[in-house]
DNA sequence: ATGCAAAAGCAATCTTTTTGCGTTTATTTG
DNA sequence: CAAATAAACGCAAAAAGATTGCTTTTGCAT
Protein backbone atom coordinates (compact mmCIF):
# COMPACT_ATOMS: atom_id res chain seq x y z
CA UNK A 1 0.00 0.00 0.00
CA UNK A 2 0.91 3.55 -0.92
CA UNK A 3 0.68 6.52 1.28
CA UNK A 4 -0.54 9.74 -0.08
CA UNK A 5 -0.04 12.94 -0.01
CA UNK A 6 -3.92 13.46 1.58
CA UNK A 7 -2.63 11.07 4.20
CA UNK A 8 -0.25 13.57 5.24
CA UNK A 9 -1.75 16.64 4.93
CA UNK A 10 -4.51 14.97 7.12
CA UNK A 11 -1.91 14.82 10.12
CA UNK A 12 -0.27 17.90 9.65
CA UNK A 13 -3.45 19.85 9.42
CA UNK A 14 -4.34 18.30 12.90
CA UNK A 15 -0.79 19.04 14.14
CA UNK A 16 -0.55 15.38 14.60
CA UNK A 17 3.40 13.74 13.72
CA UNK A 18 4.35 12.14 10.81
CA UNK A 19 4.93 8.53 11.64
CA UNK A 20 4.92 5.70 9.39
CA UNK A 21 2.18 3.77 11.41
CA UNK A 22 -0.09 6.76 11.26
CA UNK A 23 0.32 7.13 7.32
CA UNK A 24 -0.62 3.85 7.03
CA UNK A 25 -3.47 3.80 9.16
CA UNK A 26 -5.10 6.42 7.28
CA UNK A 27 -4.44 5.43 4.01
CA UNK A 28 -6.31 1.81 5.03
CA UNK A 29 -8.93 4.13 6.07
CA UNK A 30 -9.33 5.96 3.08
CA UNK A 31 -8.99 2.17 0.99
CA UNK A 32 -11.59 0.81 2.86
CA UNK A 33 -15.36 0.99 2.08
CA UNK A 34 -16.44 0.35 5.78
CA UNK A 35 -15.84 1.03 9.17
CA UNK A 36 -12.65 -0.99 11.06
CA UNK A 37 -12.52 -2.75 14.01
CA UNK A 38 -9.07 -2.70 15.59
CA UNK A 39 -8.29 -6.06 14.89
CA UNK A 40 -8.95 -5.75 11.30
CA UNK A 41 -6.28 -2.76 10.95
CA UNK A 42 -3.83 -4.84 12.83
CA UNK A 43 -4.23 -7.07 9.92
CA UNK A 44 -4.00 -5.14 7.24
CA UNK A 45 -0.88 -3.10 8.57
CA UNK A 46 2.48 -4.39 7.36
CA UNK A 47 5.04 -4.32 9.47
CA UNK A 48 3.66 -5.72 13.17
CA UNK A 49 2.55 -3.05 15.86
CA UNK A 50 1.66 -2.90 19.37
CA UNK A 51 -2.20 -3.11 20.01
CA UNK A 52 -1.31 0.12 21.91
CA UNK A 53 -0.11 1.98 19.61
CA UNK A 54 -3.08 1.65 17.44
CA UNK A 55 -5.52 2.14 20.40
CA UNK A 56 -3.70 5.72 20.99
CA UNK A 57 -3.59 6.48 17.11
CA UNK A 58 -7.23 5.56 16.64
CA UNK A 59 -7.96 7.85 20.25
CA UNK A 60 -6.10 10.40 19.13
CA UNK A 61 -7.59 10.36 15.33
CA UNK A 62 -10.85 10.06 17.08
CA UNK A 63 -10.29 13.28 19.01
CA UNK A 64 -9.79 15.32 16.48
CA UNK A 65 -12.72 14.37 14.69
CA UNK A 66 -10.78 12.76 11.65
CA UNK A 67 -12.53 9.30 12.71
CA UNK A 68 -15.71 8.76 13.84
CA UNK A 69 -16.41 5.16 15.63
CA UNK A 70 -19.61 3.12 16.18
CA UNK A 71 -20.20 -0.34 17.77
CA UNK A 72 -20.81 -3.03 15.72
CA UNK A 73 -24.18 -5.09 16.65
CA UNK A 74 -21.47 -7.65 18.76
CA UNK A 75 -20.61 -4.37 21.15
CA UNK A 76 -17.11 -4.31 19.02
CA UNK A 77 -16.21 -0.65 18.32
CA UNK A 78 -15.01 -0.18 14.74
CA UNK A 79 -13.84 3.46 13.43
CA UNK A 80 -14.56 5.03 10.12
CA UNK A 81 -13.08 7.96 8.33
CA UNK A 82 -14.77 11.03 8.30
CA UNK A 83 -15.36 12.31 4.85
CA UNK A 84 -17.08 15.38 5.91
CA UNK A 85 -14.64 17.23 7.99
CA UNK A 86 -16.04 16.58 11.52
CA UNK A 87 -16.35 19.41 14.05
CA UNK A 88 -13.87 17.68 17.46
CA UNK A 89 -15.73 15.85 19.99
CA UNK A 90 -19.08 16.97 18.25
CA UNK A 91 -18.87 14.16 15.66
CA UNK A 92 -23.05 13.82 13.83
CA UNK A 93 -23.15 10.54 11.84
CA UNK A 94 -25.13 12.56 8.68
CA UNK A 95 -24.98 9.00 7.08
CA UNK A 96 -26.56 5.54 7.63
CA UNK A 97 -24.62 2.24 7.97
CA UNK A 98 -25.16 -1.39 7.07
CA UNK A 99 -23.45 -4.03 8.99
CA UNK A 100 -23.27 -7.48 7.38
CA UNK A 101 -24.06 -10.26 9.64
CA UNK A 102 -22.15 -12.86 7.44
CA UNK A 103 -19.16 -10.96 6.49
CA UNK A 104 -19.10 -8.42 9.75
CA UNK A 105 -18.35 -5.45 7.50
CA UNK A 106 -19.99 -2.14 8.77
CA UNK A 107 -20.59 -0.66 5.05
CA UNK A 108 -21.08 3.37 5.31
CA UNK A 109 -23.85 4.55 2.93
CA UNK A 110 -22.39 8.32 2.27
CA UNK A 111 -25.61 8.80 0.28
CA UNK A 112 -28.33 7.81 2.31
CA UNK A 113 -29.31 10.52 4.52
CA UNK A 114 -30.85 9.55 8.55
CA UNK A 115 -34.31 10.96 8.55
CA UNK A 116 -35.91 12.50 11.27
CA UNK A 117 -38.20 11.43 14.12
CA UNK A 118 -40.50 13.24 16.39
CA UNK A 119 -38.19 13.92 19.86
CA UNK A 120 -40.21 13.88 22.81
CA UNK A 121 -39.69 17.35 24.36
CA UNK A 122 -37.10 17.72 27.22
CA UNK A 123 -34.27 15.68 25.44
CA UNK A 124 -31.35 17.57 24.01
CA UNK A 125 -30.51 16.15 20.81
CA UNK A 126 -26.81 15.51 19.68
CA UNK A 127 -26.57 12.98 17.09
CA UNK A 128 -28.14 10.23 15.72
CA UNK A 129 -26.83 6.91 14.66
CA UNK A 130 -29.14 4.63 12.09
CA UNK A 131 -27.96 1.38 11.41
CA UNK A 132 -29.41 -1.27 9.09
CA UNK A 133 -28.55 -4.88 9.54
CA UNK A 134 -28.54 -8.15 7.00
CA UNK A 135 -26.43 -9.53 4.21
CA UNK A 136 -24.25 -7.30 2.02
CA UNK A 137 -24.25 -7.77 -1.85
CA UNK A 138 -20.89 -9.28 -1.52
CA UNK A 139 -21.80 -11.77 0.92
CA UNK A 140 -25.13 -12.29 -1.42
CA UNK A 141 -23.78 -13.65 -3.68
CA UNK A 142 -21.59 -16.56 -2.89
CA UNK B 1 -38.93 -5.72 44.83
CA UNK B 2 -41.50 -7.88 44.34
CA UNK B 3 -41.40 -10.33 41.65
CA UNK B 4 -44.72 -10.19 39.87
CA UNK B 5 -46.84 -12.89 38.48
CA UNK B 6 -46.05 -11.48 34.54
CA UNK B 7 -42.26 -12.38 35.00
CA UNK B 8 -43.12 -16.03 36.32
CA UNK B 9 -45.38 -16.33 33.15
CA UNK B 10 -42.72 -15.21 30.72
CA UNK B 11 -40.35 -17.70 32.19
CA UNK B 12 -43.13 -20.02 31.78
CA UNK B 13 -44.35 -20.01 28.66
CA UNK B 14 -41.02 -19.67 27.23
CA UNK B 15 -40.14 -23.61 29.01
CA UNK B 16 -37.53 -21.58 31.38
CA UNK B 17 -36.85 -22.55 34.95
CA UNK B 18 -38.88 -20.55 37.27
CA UNK B 19 -35.51 -19.44 39.66
CA UNK B 20 -34.94 -17.03 42.52
CA UNK B 21 -32.54 -14.75 40.14
CA UNK B 22 -34.71 -15.18 36.89
CA UNK B 23 -37.89 -13.95 38.16
CA UNK B 24 -35.57 -11.35 39.80
CA UNK B 25 -33.96 -9.96 36.57
CA UNK B 26 -37.07 -10.03 34.89
CA UNK B 27 -38.66 -7.91 37.36
CA UNK B 28 -35.82 -5.52 37.10
CA UNK B 29 -36.24 -5.47 33.43
CA UNK B 30 -39.91 -4.43 33.54
CA UNK B 31 -39.20 -1.76 36.47
CA UNK B 32 -36.42 -0.54 34.17
CA UNK B 33 -37.68 2.55 31.93
CA UNK B 34 -33.60 1.79 29.72
CA UNK B 35 -31.77 -0.90 28.93
CA UNK B 36 -29.10 -2.30 31.03
CA UNK B 37 -25.93 -3.44 31.38
CA UNK B 38 -24.32 -6.50 32.91
CA UNK B 39 -22.94 -4.32 35.88
CA UNK B 40 -26.42 -2.48 35.83
CA UNK B 41 -28.23 -5.60 36.90
CA UNK B 42 -25.22 -7.07 38.93
CA UNK B 43 -26.08 -4.01 41.41
CA UNK B 44 -29.66 -4.10 40.97
CA UNK B 45 -29.67 -8.07 42.19
CA UNK B 46 -30.63 -8.21 46.12
CA UNK B 47 -28.57 -10.70 46.39
CA UNK B 48 -25.11 -11.61 45.08
CA UNK B 49 -24.43 -14.39 42.05
CA UNK B 50 -22.24 -15.24 39.79
CA UNK B 51 -21.49 -12.96 36.75
CA UNK B 52 -21.50 -15.94 34.64
CA UNK B 53 -24.97 -17.18 35.99
CA UNK B 54 -26.00 -13.22 34.32
CA UNK B 55 -24.80 -13.37 31.39
CA UNK B 56 -26.20 -17.14 30.79
CA UNK B 57 -29.46 -15.59 31.76
CA UNK B 58 -29.03 -12.78 29.27
CA UNK B 59 -28.45 -15.00 26.44
CA UNK B 60 -31.22 -17.23 27.32
CA UNK B 61 -33.98 -14.49 27.68
CA UNK B 62 -32.37 -13.33 24.40
CA UNK B 63 -32.35 -16.74 22.33
CA UNK B 64 -35.98 -16.91 23.74
CA UNK B 65 -36.74 -13.05 22.26
CA UNK B 66 -37.36 -12.31 25.67
CA UNK B 67 -34.88 -9.58 25.76
CA UNK B 68 -33.00 -7.66 22.50
CA UNK B 69 -29.78 -6.56 22.76
CA UNK B 70 -27.99 -3.32 22.16
CA UNK B 71 -24.49 -1.46 22.46
CA UNK B 72 -24.29 1.36 24.00
CA UNK B 73 -21.58 4.29 22.43
CA UNK B 74 -19.33 2.87 24.59
CA UNK B 75 -19.83 -0.51 22.95
CA UNK B 76 -20.83 -2.34 26.70
CA UNK B 77 -23.74 -4.40 25.28
CA UNK B 78 -27.33 -2.97 26.68
CA UNK B 79 -30.53 -5.20 27.32
CA UNK B 80 -33.70 -4.16 27.26
CA UNK B 81 -37.05 -6.02 27.78
CA UNK B 82 -39.28 -6.51 24.22
CA UNK B 83 -42.49 -5.29 25.32
CA UNK B 84 -44.44 -6.66 21.88
CA UNK B 85 -43.66 -10.07 21.25
CA UNK B 86 -40.56 -10.50 19.32
CA UNK B 87 -39.75 -14.30 17.26
CA UNK B 88 -36.98 -15.52 18.33
CA UNK B 89 -33.95 -14.48 17.06
CA UNK B 90 -35.04 -12.39 14.51
CA UNK B 91 -35.50 -9.72 16.85
CA UNK B 92 -36.49 -6.32 15.07
CA UNK B 93 -36.06 -3.45 16.84
CA UNK B 94 -39.27 -1.65 15.76
CA UNK B 95 -38.65 1.39 18.14
CA UNK B 96 -35.77 4.35 18.55
CA UNK B 97 -33.69 4.58 21.27
CA UNK B 98 -31.93 7.44 23.12
CA UNK B 99 -28.77 7.58 24.76
CA UNK B 100 -27.97 9.98 27.19
CA UNK B 101 -24.47 10.99 27.30
CA UNK B 102 -24.62 12.16 30.97
CA UNK B 103 -25.92 9.67 32.66
CA UNK B 104 -25.17 7.07 29.92
CA UNK B 105 -28.39 5.51 30.35
CA UNK B 106 -30.55 3.92 27.30
CA UNK B 107 -34.08 4.59 26.98
CA UNK B 108 -36.06 2.64 24.90
CA UNK B 109 -38.83 4.99 22.67
CA UNK B 110 -41.28 2.42 22.60
CA UNK B 111 -43.55 5.04 21.01
CA UNK B 112 -41.24 6.20 18.19
CA UNK B 113 -41.41 4.18 15.21
CA UNK B 114 -38.02 4.08 12.87
CA UNK B 115 -38.69 5.63 9.96
CA UNK B 116 -37.48 3.88 6.58
CA UNK B 117 -34.59 4.63 4.10
CA UNK B 118 -33.88 3.66 0.41
CA UNK B 119 -31.77 1.39 0.33
CA UNK B 120 -29.52 0.31 -2.84
CA UNK B 121 -30.41 -3.03 -4.16
CA UNK B 122 -28.77 -6.16 -3.43
CA UNK B 123 -28.67 -5.57 0.46
CA UNK B 124 -30.79 -8.18 2.55
CA UNK B 125 -32.55 -6.03 5.18
CA UNK B 126 -33.15 -7.62 8.58
CA UNK B 127 -33.51 -4.96 11.49
CA UNK B 128 -32.55 -1.46 12.14
CA UNK B 129 -31.57 0.27 14.99
CA UNK B 130 -32.24 4.10 15.28
CA UNK B 131 -30.30 5.96 18.04
CA UNK B 132 -30.36 9.14 19.55
CA UNK B 133 -27.48 10.55 21.67
CA UNK B 134 -28.01 13.16 23.51
CA UNK B 135 -29.22 14.62 27.17
CA UNK B 136 -31.83 13.36 28.64
CA UNK B 137 -35.10 14.92 30.45
CA UNK B 138 -33.81 13.73 34.34
CA UNK B 139 -30.01 15.16 33.78
CA UNK B 140 -30.97 18.48 31.78
CA UNK B 141 -32.68 19.50 34.59
CA UNK B 142 -29.38 19.38 37.14
C1' DA C 1 -40.15 -40.26 45.50
C1' DT C 2 -37.09 -40.61 41.60
C1' DG C 3 -34.66 -39.21 37.47
C1' DC C 4 -33.20 -36.01 34.27
C1' DA C 5 -32.12 -31.95 32.12
C1' DA C 6 -31.73 -27.01 33.16
C1' DA C 7 -29.57 -23.78 35.73
C1' DA C 8 -26.14 -22.27 39.18
C1' DG C 9 -21.54 -21.85 40.91
C1' DC C 10 -16.63 -22.03 40.72
C1' DA C 11 -12.20 -21.88 38.38
C1' DA C 12 -9.82 -20.85 34.56
C1' DT C 13 -9.10 -18.64 30.29
C1' DC C 14 -9.53 -15.36 26.50
C1' DT C 15 -10.25 -11.02 24.38
C1' DT C 16 -10.42 -6.24 24.46
C1' DT C 17 -8.91 -2.02 26.31
C1' DT C 18 -6.36 0.92 29.44
C1' DT C 19 -2.39 2.68 32.21
C1' DG C 20 2.36 3.58 33.62
C1' DC C 21 6.85 4.34 32.38
C1' DG C 22 11.14 4.46 30.04
C1' DT C 23 12.89 5.10 25.25
C1' DT C 24 12.80 6.76 20.67
C1' DT C 25 11.95 10.16 17.24
C1' DA C 26 9.69 14.01 14.55
C1' DT C 27 9.70 18.63 14.57
C1' DT C 28 10.78 23.21 16.31
C1' DT C 29 14.11 26.70 17.29
C1' DG C 30 18.33 28.96 17.92
C1' DC D 1 22.77 21.69 11.71
C1' DA D 2 22.68 20.57 16.62
C1' DA D 3 20.12 20.76 20.73
C1' DA D 4 15.75 20.73 23.04
C1' DT D 5 11.22 19.09 23.72
C1' DA D 6 7.01 17.15 23.40
C1' DA D 7 4.71 13.55 20.76
C1' DA D 8 4.59 8.96 19.71
C1' DC D 9 6.25 4.23 20.39
C1' DG D 10 6.93 -0.18 22.74
C1' DC D 11 6.95 -3.14 26.57
C1' DA D 12 4.88 -4.86 30.82
C1' DA D 13 1.12 -5.09 33.60
C1' DA D 14 -3.44 -5.00 34.76
C1' DA D 15 -8.29 -3.82 34.44
C1' DA D 16 -12.61 -4.98 32.34
C1' DG D 17 -15.72 -7.72 29.71
C1' DA D 18 -17.08 -12.15 28.13
C1' DT D 19 -16.70 -17.15 27.43
C1' DT D 20 -15.86 -22.16 28.44
C1' DG D 21 -15.51 -26.46 30.98
C1' DC D 22 -16.90 -29.03 34.62
C1' DT D 23 -19.20 -30.20 38.91
C1' DT D 24 -23.04 -29.52 41.90
C1' DT D 25 -27.61 -28.13 42.78
C1' DT D 26 -32.40 -27.86 41.84
C1' DG D 27 -36.89 -27.31 39.25
C1' DC D 28 -40.08 -30.09 37.32
C1' DA D 29 -42.10 -33.99 34.92
C1' DT D 30 -43.03 -38.84 35.50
Amino acid sequence: METTVKAENILKSNGLRKTQIRLEMLQIFMDSKHALSVNDIEKDLKSSHDRVTIYRALNSFEENGILHQTPDPNGNMRYAICSDSCPEHVHQDKHAHFICEECNQTYCLEDVKIPDVQLENGYQLNSISYTMNGICKECQLN
